[in-house]
DNA sequence: ACTTGTCATTTGCAAATGCAATTATTGTTC
DNA sequence: GAACAATAATTGCATTTGCAAATGACAAGT
């Protein structure tokens, strides 16, 4: 296993001996979890106040960008698993900030849509994320947040392409724990 | 309200006459968020062959790198919120990878440890944590890694400098909607 | 000792999530 | 055209999450 040399009981952290040790809170899975976490929330609390949560602003603000979706494919555009989508979609629905409506020439699929009162809600709610994210990197140069965002794009990209490789050291592994 | 006017109707996404256009999809948060989860979801299906989920393996990692942790402390480390941390460590007691214990010169808090069978499989799961990210990222320069662990390092820390200024704009909504 | 206040953890509740069926519709093949 | 597979969405179930309220334990002042 690569990285083994890496692994030191805790006990072992106050001697000098290894040059490098692994660190839970020095992890990329980690670091990234918790920024996206931690501005998450922030956010959510930014907006909680017009009535929305997180993932329905997420909804509205994909809409917006692209109205009358279907329902899987807003599922990939807002990477909600589409069961939570389904059953968000329909909260807002009741909610009046969308409508849902089943195509006559393939009744197996929905069309989703703003209604106004949604866009309109919408509309407050996106000069509110431009204006938070501009807060929230305001102490860094333009180069390096759109560095990041370069970065991110191409990991996430980097992620699609190691998931069969993952999926099948799982398969091993399911089999070999089948076997106890 | 800064960035007002960035944002554009999606009708008008189509006419050329705007510079800037506002997209969730190339929004900071969702980028990060996007690229958190699917990398959180990834080693999650990595690890759940040994019968832990991702918030128990970051608690067990985190208990590694600093054992005998109150709550509290543990919530802040791994930036699992509290409550849902005590119910986390009450099902991980239960199944036996750690230990739970208040106590004796002040009762209101408890220490948390990993038990004999935590340790071994922490250390089992951390060589693969250190792979999956190897995989992760073979494909950037080294600098670049480390260079986008800085910069979410520092994100971070800015977040949580601009957290009381966005309670207090949330604040003043709120009196603002008691009104209505 | 008794109220008051603070601190650390736990619980109640409502939402969001992921996986595994299930339903409903459409396509294909013999 | 009847059986079967494929597709799109929904539902059931268990877990995770966050906020707010409650509990339980200590600290201070009177």
């Amino acid at each position: 296993m690569i990285g083994a040399r890496l692994l030191e009981g805790c006990k072992s952290c106050t001697k000098a001996g290894r040059k490098t040790l692994y660190r839970l809170t020095n992890s990329l899975p980690y670091m990234l979890n918790r920024v996206g976490v931690r501005m998450g929330d922030l956010f959510s609390r930014r907006i909680a106040g017009y009535g929305v949560t997180l993932p329905m602003y997420r909804v509205m603000a994909a809409l917006w960008e692209k109205g009358d979706q279907r329902l899987g494919d807003l599922a990939d555009m807002t990477t909600i698993e589409i069961s939570t989508l389904s059953r968000l979609v329909g909260e807002m629905k009741r909610r009046g900030l969308v409508t849902r409506t089943r195509l006559k020439d393939n009744a197996r699929t929905v069309a989703i849509n703003l209604t106004p009162k949604g866009r309109t809600l919408v509309e407050e709610l996106i000069p509110i994320a431009i204006h938070f994210e501009e807060v929230a990197v305001r102490n860094f140069p333009s180069k390096n947040v759109s560095d990041l965002k370069t970065v991110l794009a191409e990991i996430y990209e980097s992620l699609n392409s190691i998931e069969p490789e993952i999926e099948e050291v799982n398969k091993a592994r399911k089999a070999a724990k089948a076997r106890v």
